[in-house]
DNA sequence: CCTACCGATCGGTAGG
DNA sequence: CCTACCGATCGGTAGG
């Protein structure tokens, strides 16, 4: 299927439906209904319906790739890191503001990333869940670091990457565009408060190391 | 409908189906095959599929808020307030601790509260909507009044909830009842790393206030 | 992009 | 709890 505008718009129409009704919620007629088409005139832009769901999760899979690779190039190499604060902290706030611009930017497609992908079958959904977990294992490492460097608390990187990035996803549940919160506004609040999370010293609520990590 | 063993059999059966499928990506006759039974054998039991889920869902709510209010009454009372913790540290821990052991309980049935609510109609629908958004004002509460304590950074109390729900009920979609992790060790992390995202002082990621927040 | 149509499956009922 | 069945809707195809 090549790439046009109508097919852009197709997948446009069905994030939107996809995420407030599920995939298995929205029919094909329901799709086709808000372009004002008819449900078997959509199969002359896309294969299958199945198809549409690939394709959006796909693109936003690379998009959170791609703009986490940005951050991190980005918080190697930048002058932060001069200001006495620590590698672990720069690298965990860039990763959080990179995965918030994401979302914010496009809450339909983050929120099919987020909650639909397990609707593919296969290859395709075996290869998801290899994707999101390496995307995971991002954020595991630079927290591992971060315990090492004495930068964070000695927490366990499965479970703080677990919490952290549930609540980064969450925001597609909540998120309204047109609402008083900026995105960039909100992508600062997450990198505070995920690198404070962290943060080591004056624990007030005591937590026992869990078992052994596997990373 | 009374309450029978069968039907509660049913709804177990049917949160896990839920959580794996959603709502609308289980038929009814998904939920009799798991029980060896006809399709239309169900009707005995029950008198929709809606009603099925509403039994969950309504059930699951009653649940947070039993153990939410159990929470607030122990950290109101609880000798903890005179170690020179904050009165609201206390309590966002209590809480914290009382919504993972919900989760950690039964994660079918939790699953089903969190993601498939949506799935009610009418004034089903309309009541959860009710209620969730209550439950959520209890941490607000706490949050803002931690922050006019000084217990808290200046966070917006609307942003640090929404951040700690979507992660607290995230614990749904990841944690393994059988796996390394026991449901109080990730009590005890989940309410250290609640109480320290918010701790004051120190912060070493900017974050400016958001807008005007709203309780 | 349309009309006409396909077999399969959906939630649910009747009557035992 | 079963068999037999209902109308509606599902994803998708044929042929223009």
């Amino acid at each position: 299927m090549v790439e046009t505008a109508r097919r852009r718009e197709i997948e446009d129409v069905a994030s939107t439906l996809f995420r407030e009704h599920g995939y298995a919620g929205t029919s094909v007629r329901d799709i086709a209904r808000a372009l004002d088409i008819q449900g078997a005139s959509l199969y002359a832009h896309v294969t299958s319906k199945q198809d549409v769901l690939w394709s959006i999760v796909e693109r936003a899979a690379t998009r959170f790739e791609t703009s986490a690779d940005a951050a991190s190039t980005a918080a190697a190499s930048g002058s932060d890191a001069m200001d006495g604060i620590a590698p672990a902290s720069v690298r965990l706030a860039a990763l959080v503001r990179a995965h918030v611009a994401v979302v914010t930017d496009d809450i339909g497609r983050a929120s099919v990333f987020v909650h639909e992908w397990r609707s593919l079958t296969g290859e395709r959904r075996a290869q998801m869940a290899r994707r999101r977990d390496a995307y995971e294992r991002r954020f595991r490492s630079v927290i591992d670091d971060g315990v090492a460097e004495g930068a964070f608390v000695a927490v366990d990187p499965v479970v703080a990457a677990a919490f952290l990035l549930t609540s980064l996803n969450g925001i597609a549940t909540w998120f309204r565009p047109d609402g008083r919160i900026a995105p960039a506004a909100l992508g600062d609040a997450y990198a505070r408060l995920a690198v404070d999370a962290l943060r080591p010293g004056g624990a007030v609520v005591r937590a026992e190391p869990i078992a052994e990590p596997v990373l």
